[in-house]
DNA sequence: CTTATGTCAGTGAAACTGATATTG
DNA sequence: CCAATATCAGTTACACTGACATAA
């Protein structure tokens, strides 16, 4: 009659895993507060940057939230200039947000802080380790997507 | 003339510990919401079932939150009579609290929940894999923690 | 005086759900 | 009718800073 265990504060990874955001976060924030930016507000730039043309939807799923909070973020930006999206589409709704010139200078600057943060973060984890690291992140995170239509099981 | 370097949204370790915290919260949030408990009140009462008579400004340490975010969780808890704190105290300010026997329980259930979501997320990963990641994300913890008033090098 | 604590009040950043309209 | 998108509106959960009182 084994019990189900509980959680050990000491032990737990996602206590860890939790703590650890949050210590990102803040450092995050404390960078981009002097550039006017968001923790989220970046995270979309980063995301413009890497693939454009991506509509509120697919930045939403992309970043793992609700299209709502996502054009929410969006108009922010765009009301600064620091993204485009057309007025009008030829087909359908979804509108393709770009980058503008002032919307990629600043993402570089952000960008550089940021990485100075990851830096430092990693300070004490040699490239394997951190490789790594990055590895098991993605699996946590595969592990704990909700089930999708299309998955093994559904049918 | 090496440019500082940028982040890459694939390789970022930052922003997988950010989806895998956002992916975990939600997970969370899921298995708590029924026990009427929010993941901050869950970590609060686990927190003090690992160490019982903290104050509410000792528990915000633990949490890495001020004693002010701390004080409202505490103050639902009371409310609810998962927790006890004594209306006046011998020496100092400080007003340890206490699980009652009906906060030990919910806690007993809440972190079955917890450590099964917990469980789930690291499906893939083995024991020495699982001690790894721990250590890795204290360091990561460790290594952003804020200069403090004691760290060598403030003289 | 200094430090730590508790607490009230206001604010902020970021998400959520629900409802409605548009497009294919 | 259904699915995906955009968007408005309201709400929620959670944290923060500032200010003040209290106690060692």
């Amino acid at each position: 009659m084994a019990q189900p265990r509980t959680v050990d504060v000491d032990r737990s990874i996602g206590l860890a895993l939790k703590r650890a955001a949050v210590s990102l976060n803040a450092a995050m924030e404390e960078e981009l507060r002097p550039l006017g930016l968001t923790v989220s507000q970046y995270a979309c730039l980063e995301q413009l940057r890497r693939r454009p043309e991506q509509s509120s939807a697919e930045l939403a799923r992309a970043m793992f939230v609700t299209r709502q909070s996502m054009n929410e973020v969006l108009r922010g930006l765009q009301g600064r200039g620091l993204l485009d999206r057309p007025e009008e589409v030829d087909r359908g709704r979804a509108r393709g947000a770009r980058l503008t010139g002032d919307g990629a200078a600043l993402l570089q600057r952000a960008s550089r802080a940021v990485a100075a943060v990851e830096d430092r973060m990693l300070d004490a984890l040699g490239t394997p380790a951190r490789d790594r690291l990055h590895d098991d992140l993605e699996r946590c995170i595969a592990a704990l997507r909700p089930p999708q239509p299309g998955d093994p099981g559904a049918a």
